[in-house]
DNA sequence: TATGTTTTCGAACATATTGTTTGATAATAT
DNA sequence: ATATTATCAAACAATATGTTCGAAAACATA
């Protein structure tokens, strides 16, 4: 990949990364970008259609990043303890359930500036959508009890219940701990 | 009130009912609107300030509505099941919350064109901004179990599952009843 | 170093939307 | 009958989007 195509990537979603902190994502304007990004406004139509486009490749890599296998190389030993493996295909429980929330609330601290920024407005959606299909893979795992729920409201709650859960500990500023917060969630969820 | 405002009130806000069902919100400019409404451009000024506003309006009557008390008196039958006071200081166990939810899932049902329209994109914010502030009235009353759990951490979970539950229903155009859609959520909130 | 390709840039452009202002016209209340 | 109030169309400034163009710079390759 060229050099420069690099850089002006690099410029303009650090650029977003600055501006998601200030101001909600629909607030921001292209011209917002790219004049912090300092850039051409052609340039920017080169890389990305539109401002979606930018956030949907943010998303992407952000959960590539927290859904991969081989982070346990972090650095951070608190990681550690709430490792999970996304390709197994053993069935989840209660206990191997939180640790996957811990594991994913790790991941959203270490970015919590950019993260709450993103969690208002429109850009919500789009980031609660790629959580949502990151998850599905995982709670269609869960072992269905022998209650009448469809399966698909089951994981519907679930997720909803982890997505409501995050908001709720963004707008409270990440005051306690992902392990605090994953132990509220499996209290509060009957698997 | 002068004659003239109500007509135009009420052509602007069925214009509103008309597009929300073709498109989505964000889509739907203040031109298309005036339009559809066959009124002049500053006569929608003078009623609304934004388009927001025209939806917060609508969302304060379609709530007011729901959680007032005097409704029984609907032809709908099935209403008189699921009748709750909403200025009762009675504190809310499993079969009071059930009641509760398939109350408004009753009225959802009845304008079930219009609520899915809402339900998508940036009205859904405003929507279940309203839905979570009426709710949480409610939700206050409910009693405190021996857990460690916050309060507003649990109310903000019985109200995000509603919320989620209500979605997904929408999404799957309303397929089960309010009652068995009432029963699966007491089956999976914990209270 | 020389050469051909790729990327960037700025400026201009068409298009669309928002929100405000104006004065004329018509409906309303009393 | 009259004073008030609501509506309307048309024009306006301001802002945003997405596209196009040719020139200039950075690049890969040999």
């Amino acid at each position: 990949m060229d050099r420069r195509k690099i850089k002006t990537k690099k410029a303009i979603t650090e650029a977003f990364n600055t501006l998601i902190t200030k101001k909600r994502y629909e607030k921001i304007s292209i011209q917002n970008i790219i004049d912090e990004a300092d850039v051409g406004r052609s340039t920017f139509y080169e890389h990305f259609g539109t401002k979606d486009d930018l956030l949907r490749s943010r998303c992407h890599e952000l959960f590539e990043h927290i859904f991969s296998q081989n982070d346990e190389k972090t650095t951070n030993h608190e990681f550690s303890n709430c490792p999970f493996d996304p390709l197994s295909k053993e069935f989840i429980n209660a206990n191997a359930l939180k640790k996957i929330f811990t594991h994913i609330l790790y991941h959203f601290l270490q970015e919590k500036k950019i993260i709450k920024g993103i969690l208002y407005g429109e850009s919500k959606d789009i980031f609660l959508g790629y959580l949502r299909k990151y998850l599905a893979d995982v709670l269609n795992r869960i072992e269905l009890s022998k209650t009448d729920l469809p399966r698909d409201f089951l994981t519907n709650h679930i997720a909803g219940s982890f997505i409501e859960a995050t908001k709720w500990w963004a707008d409270g500023n990440f005051l306690i701990s992902p392990i605090n917060l994953g132990e509220y969630l499996i209290q509060v969820i009957k698997i």
